[in-house]
DNA sequence: CAGAGGATGATAGTCATTCTCAAAACTCTG
DNA sequence: CAGAGTTTTGAGAATGACTATCATCCTCTG
């Protein structure tokens, strides 16, 4: 995986840097989305404003994909699906904001790639990815 | 709906004033969410302000949906499902940000449900709403 | 009509995120 | 290894969407 998120990197010009890796290496560990505060707490070592730099950096070269739930206070990140090879959705608490993961059905799937072909077809939007939320309440809210 | 929409207020103690009548109207009248700008660019006499404080209420009571969208800049309003009685999900321009309506085949609806169920069960969540979006490029930035 | 309670709107504040810029770290050549 | 050139880092300032404040205005009830 590190070499091909340093061909990612280097198709941007970018390098990675031990500060980029350490902040992938947050990420990899993890088996959520993460905030910026929880990231930074994660590697006492990163400067706040780098960790939003290299997060924005590292989302535009695409091994890092960001996550905005309604209750809008922080992003969370994570590694982008096809670094991690693990095609997920999220469970998202309406209470707290905290975010999950979880994996869909295939026959979910595919229904969700024929509606978007369809949808493609009669709108003219080039569709090239897609984002299942379910929100709730988790055990701790409810 | 307006009878609706002032039982919802006056089950939080509010009234259908004539600065969120217009509000409401602006939001019924469109076939998309709309940001902040647009509806009061729709509704000239409207104070930023007032818009601001009143979606925020409407939407504690059950009128108005909030939608974020990751290309983080504004939010966008619409009015809540049962209100429109027209189940419906979101295409996303990754580019401009702008936010189009969509309707799902009943087989994409029902596994929706179906995954929710399972989902509920095995994580404790309670699951009372799903978000679909499909995210891509709309024909003018395309 | 008086007066109380809520609603409005201009303005000031908040806070996640982005920008700035000097200092530090890396890269490359000789 | 020295030193010039470039990139990255980090602390703090700036931005901007959104929220709180508060004096004024409306809208009811009596």
């Amino acid at each position: 995986m590190r070499e091909r998120i340093v061909g990612r990197l280097a198709r941007g010009d970018q390098r990675l840097t031990s500060s980029r890796e350490a902040l992938v290496a947050v990420l990899a560990v993890s088996d959520r989305p993460l905030t910026i505060p929880e990231i930074g707490a994660a590697d006492g070592g990163l400067a706040v404003s780098s960790i939003y730099r290299n997060l924005t950096m590292l989302e535009e070269v695409g091994v890092v994909h960001r996550v905005v739930t309604a209750s809008g206070d922080f992003a969370h990140y994570e590694l982008t699906e096809d670094l991690t090879e693990h095609h997920h959705h999220h469970l998202v608490c309406s209470g707290c904001g905290s975010v999950e993961d979880f994996e869909a059905s295939s026959q979910l799937e595919d229904s969700v790639r024929d509606a978007a072909r369809r949808i493609a077809r009669r709108s003219g939007f080039r569709i090239d990815r897609h984002l299942i939320d379910l929100i709730g309440l988790c055990p701790n809210c409810a």
